[in-house]
DNA sequence: CAATAATATGCATTCGGAATGCAGTTTAAA
DNA sequence: TTTAAACTGCATTCCGAATGCATATTATTG
């Protein structure tokens, strides 16, 4: 029982964004990446669905980058995994289409289930991004402490002998 | 966000032994294997966790089988799924061996997490098997329904041309 | 005591979703 | 016009779950 690494993601991701106080500060998903030492590339999938989700703005091109569309007590954690989990199919009878189980139609183990999924998402409800600022100078000293300690610009260090020809 | 086929598995087989009312009538895993459609092969790693849980009984040899180890009211659904799921490691935070997250000892979100686990499985530890018993007959008769539609006995038809030598 | 039918156990393989990487496009600032 | 950033699609890798195969063990039956 997880949440995917997408969702886990995207919740790190505004948390970042909400924890530098400075609502008008753009921060790249280059910085994002460096500062949680994950994948790049994947955190640009998180950051255009939290754009369509309306969540962060995107500032294109250079000098550009993301920063929070909301204040952070607009933020609920519940309503973010609802849009970021690919699916809560608990078990094989939650999906119709695919279900085999021949006594679905009569077994209380689904509403049991649902009542558990909901009660798990209703948790999340309670809170917002603004609940989490308590600890904010930590976490911010966290973040730079771990972007010193990452190579500043890994991007392309090659710089020499390249194949112009051919 | 969902559980493995292995504790639905295992939610399911106990059901079945519930729900054939008389408790010293042992069901093969053969038979809830074609009750239910899934691989056999399968549910038979499940029964043996269940064995060793000490919620079902197997009696090996010849007409051998399965059955509730507990009254139905004993069983009870949070219990189940917490020994049967392998982990609950809701983020990359919770497995502390592998967590890469800069912030995790200032970041609040894994309490958030844990509340709203603790929440699904509180609501399923409201559960016993006895509560499911009420749609009892109709699951009887889906259950003969799907073993009548099934081959009976499609372990081996092949009883000739014995390869004895050798 | 032998044959049979069931559970028990280990291993090897398959499978699917998630994660990742690569290549290229578009946008906007300098 | 160059550059740096977000966007987009596709292809591949990776891992845990699921599955299957082979065999051992146990106990009943005749």
């Amino acid at each position: 029982m997880h949440l995917t690494q997408f969702s886990d993601y995207a919740m790190r991701t505004v948390l970042y964004l909400a924890s530098r106080g400075d609502g008008d500060r753009l921060a790249s998903v280059e910085e994002i990446s460096r500062a949680y030492r994950i994948s790049r590339h994947h955190l640009v999938r998180v950051a255009q669905t939290l754009t369509e989700l309306g969540i962060v703005t995107a500032q294109r091109g250079r000098g550009g980058g993301l920063k929070l569309a909301k204040a952070p007590s607009e933020v609920n954690v519940g309503w973010l995994v609802r849009r970021t989990e690919p699916n809560f199919h608990i078990v094989e009878c939650f999906r119709p289409e695919t279900n085999t189980c021949p006594i679905a139609s009569a077994c209380g183990l689904k509403g049991a289930l649902i009542r558990a999924r909901e009660a798990f998402l209703a948790v999340l409800d309670e809170y917002t991004l603004e609940q989490f600022l308590t600890t904010r100078s930590e976490m911010v000293a966290l973040f730079d402490a771990a972007l010193k300690a990452e190579p500043p610009t890994p991007t392309e260090p090659e710089a020499e002998s390249k194949p112009e020809a051919d």
